[in-house]
DNA sequence: ACGGCGATTTGCAACGTGGCAAACCCAGTG
DNA sequence: CACTGGGTTTGCCACGTTGCAAATCGCCGT
């Protein structure tokens, strides 16, 4: 059995009070019983009960991030710089993965983890914006990367609509004519995906150019493998375009490896925009322009408002860049 | 305040007693309670407490991650599939992240986590293998990736030195003659890159090829901005090689881009072997070829050792495979 | 020497749960 | 009708910690 509080205070022969006061850095604690209670922590290899002091305290210090997947880089990227914010707040972050799958997202959302976790971070797939607001648990929630006004719960997000506008316009500004959106989720309950067509569709609209069904692509999952047998689909059409943009760096990943494949050169034939700016965009080739977000932005904003979870719910949008490379 | 226990009980009609023996599954209670404390469960809303669950039965049901980096994505995608394996047994993963910094990585070692989790998945980097025997935790431990020995400590890692061996000898079946190494860790006290280097001398001493220190080349970390920058002094020196054997698929993507950034064509004038097999390398141009361990046994092995800390501390090897694609 | 005051230490209780074993209930049996 | 035994329910307590407030201590000024 670990030591526990009363064998210090045995071994340092004071109170058990008295170690729990060392232990939390009370103020008015003699500085030589101090020194004596540390020497039998030490002796002793003491450590303090995270169960117990839970208990009682009524806060664990631990967060809930639940995304759909860790090994997904722009989530894993998001985990590792949250794991980061939080670290420096004095939070543990406890990631949960989906895997895109609603009922465990429902699950996680109804308070399986509840009682465990001071607040969760909540990056939602397949779960209906209804079932949040009809979630029973009280932990505070933060809706990450949605951002459609869903009643009655905190969100982070870009502004993926003026973002998507941008991009769109970015290939415009290059003189692209023929430019398809790639990344259309028709499964999908949440707003992002809509959003980013929605401003492609706005900035297609500003240049006078028609919408084409045809060149407004729909993937089953956002990964590179989609993106790239959408690209090939789209290449062996009979007028392909001469621009993408993916609303993913994933998609954009795959969809360069298709242009490889069919040896369309890039981006003299075929321009590609992606979205998230993750590593592998910097190092592909030729490296690709992509959408920024600000992911320490992100993070901070959110703890910020699992920390201090207000009557009114807020919405707060993060910053986003474009970043411009060889692809475009 | 959440209900407990007692409220639902009191709800209910029955004992806090019997509450407990539905929520448990207990054998022994009648089909009609039964139903009636669901039922008084679900009105209420009520979620057990972990804290005070954990505190009585002395297990958190958690298990902790220690790893370097969660966006770099070999540990990204370790991370998911030891989530996911973890989950299937009902266990809970923390992911620590501690960005190879030794000071963090004793931290952790040393028990902050102790009473919070019930053992430890210990991915080293900085940390030196004598802190390793010289721990004062009793909370089980496994380490990921080091198979060099050290005493008293469960291991799983792959045959890192034969893996490098057959990706060097696969090099020279190729016919290239002159084969660089990159990835050294002049810093790390850990053995995985140098059982790799071992591997890669063991290869060139098979072919009767003299090792030449030149085309062993150190780096600071294995990013792929640590592999361009090395890649692009071994190609600017007066004898480039003909081959580059890259102890991570990050370093051979960062080589990638740099062969790119030089105008060398790849396998052509210079062929890559990676390792870790991770996805960005399937769909990079031309795509990577790699050692591949296998990162779903590796996740079961060790929390197969977690569940079963034996007396005796056991070493086991994780297979692996060479996957060649178009860089070789 | 005494009252007063801040500094330091302490005892008690409670956080919500589950192990233990006793208590209870009821139908079947002799 | 008391007895037996399996099924069912229950009370008590401890898990290790910290909030609360009271108790104690030592020193100062008068």
């Amino acid at each position: 059995m670990n030591p526990k509080l009363r064998d210090v205070a045995e071994h340092a022969g004071v109170s058990v009070r008295t170690v729990s006061n060392v232990v939390n850095e009370f103020r008015y604690v003699a500085p030589a019983t101090r020194e004596r209670v540390r020497a039998s922590i030490e002796a002793l290899g003491y450590r303090p009960n995270m169960a117990a002091r839970t208990l009682r305290r009524g806060r664990t210090g631990l967060v809930a991030l639940v995304i759909p997947e860790i090994d997904s880089p722009y989530y894993a990227e998001l985990a590792a710089r949250t794991v980061r914010v939080a670290g420096a707040r004095g939070l543990t972050v406890l990631i949960d993965q989906t895997d895109g799958d609603a009922e465990r997202e429902t699950h996680l959302l109804h308070g399986r983890r509840s009682q465990l976790v001071d607040g969760v971070l909540f990056s939602p797939w397949a779960v209906a914006p209804a079932e949040l607001a009809a979630r029973t648990d009280t932990v505070p929630l933060v809706l990450l990367g949605e951002h459609d006004g869903t009643a009655g719960v905190d969100h982070v997000a870009i502004d993926n609509v003026t973002a998507a506008r941008e991009a769109t316009e970015h290939l415009l500004a290059r003189g692209r004519r023929r430019i398809a959106a790639m990344g259309i989720q028709p499964q999908s309950r949440y707003a992002t995906t809509r959003q980013r067509l929605t401003g492609y569709r706005a900035a297609l609209a500003g240049a006078g150019l028609p919408a084409d069904p045809d060149l407004e692509v729909a993937v089953r999952s956002l990964h590179r493998a989609d993106g790239h047998e959408a690209m090939l689909r789209l290449l062996d059409s009979p007028r392909p375009p001469d621009a993408v943009f993916c609303f993913t760096d994933e998609l954009a990943l795959g969809a360069l490896r298709a242009a490889a494949d069919r040896g369309v050169a890039v981006p003299e034939s075929l321009a590609l925009v992606g979205f998230d700016d993750v590593e592998d965009g910097r190092f592909s080739v030729p490296s690709l322009t992509t959408v920024a977000p600000d992911k320490d932005r992100i993070a901070e904003l959110a703890l910020d408002l699992l920390a201090d979870q207000s009557a009114a719910p807020r919405s707060i949008t993060a910053p986003h860049r474009l970043v411009v490379r060889e692809t475009s």
